[in-house]
DNA sequence: TAACTTATATCACCATCTTATGTATATGGT
DNA sequence: ACCATATACATAAGATGGTGATATAAGTTA
């Protein structure tokens, strides 16, 4: 659908090795550990996207629907999400993130935020700027990974 | 194209964000499932830093040491690193990656910036060149974060 | 309605982390 | 030189979060 050059600029495997480090460096800034990596990349999913069935879950985190059903029963005995039953279909469940998941996640998140501002500052003024102007090419890179992505209808979202 | 000195352009809780989607992406991106995350991590830094303290490794990634010393031992019984005696210190191991660690980091490199390049491919083209453009510097970024990242002599490593 | 498929749950097991603790080697004050 | 303390690593026991196999209930098809 869109473009592609005769020659492409980006070394994959340099981009490999950098966005390995770039994994590692988020699990250094990551608060402390009362929620694991899986559960909170299911919860900024359901914030971004909206109520969604536990097996699509657990595909767009790459775990298997167990590891999901267990990862959900975590999450709503925390309040973090909630289960719905599906109308369309007795036998699903549909996941949605609750305000307390949402505050979690935006805690969360400003704590990062200030961990990266202080890396940030010791960083040249003008990786500064690569990286801010790489951002919305790195979110949409990462869209095309969930196999999903934003595309399946964002939902309104019932509050609660 | 981009500088503005002053004030940082930054928006950090979106880098945040985008940032954690990016290590999900990498954990969908991983070759199977043989060697943790942190194993990964731990001999990558190994090739890139040169053989190391065991318990320098464990702060490098941010796991206790027993959880490093295991770790090690796993890394030693695959052969994809081994221990050395410290010659200043009794008390003390030294971590090196071995041969068949380094080709083992290039052929899981290998699959994953095969991985990438076909996300890479259904991305506009200005995208990959933005990513391009910024990846030296989340190399630095990250680099921050190990709070020794590159410094302390990268040794020239003896061959096995 | 029988046979099959699909969505989730449950179970037994395994890997990897944590905390607490043990052991050997350094190091410093006397 | 010696004892107290600190440091580097190893070991042990428990928690957490994943896997594969399988059960159950609800849709689907012929």
């Amino acid at each position: 659908m869109e473009s592609d050059p005769p020659s492409q600029p980006v070394d994959e495997l340099e981009l490999a090795v950098g966005l390995a480090r770039i994994r590692t460096m988020m699990r250094l800034l990551d608060v402390p550990r009362d929620l694991s990596i899986t559960s909170l990349s299911t919860l900024a999913n359901l914030e971004r996207l909206g109520p969604r069935r536990l097996t699509e879950l657990a595909a767009m985190e790459g775990v298997t629907q167990p590891a999901m059903t267990q990862l959900v029963s975590r999450l709503e005995r925390e309040e973090l999400a909630e289960r719905r039953p599906d109308p369309s279909d007795g036998r699903a469940v549909v996941v949605a993130v609750t305000q307390h998941g949402r505050a979690e996640l935006a805690r969360r998140r400003a704590v990062q935020a200030k961990r990266l501002a202080e890396l940030l500052a010791e960083v040249p003024a003008a990786d500064r700027a690569a990286i801010a102007a790489a951002l919305p090419a790195l979110e949409r890179l990462a869209a095309r990974a969930h196999g999903l992505a934003d595309s399946p209808a964002p939902v309104p979202e019932v509050s609660e």
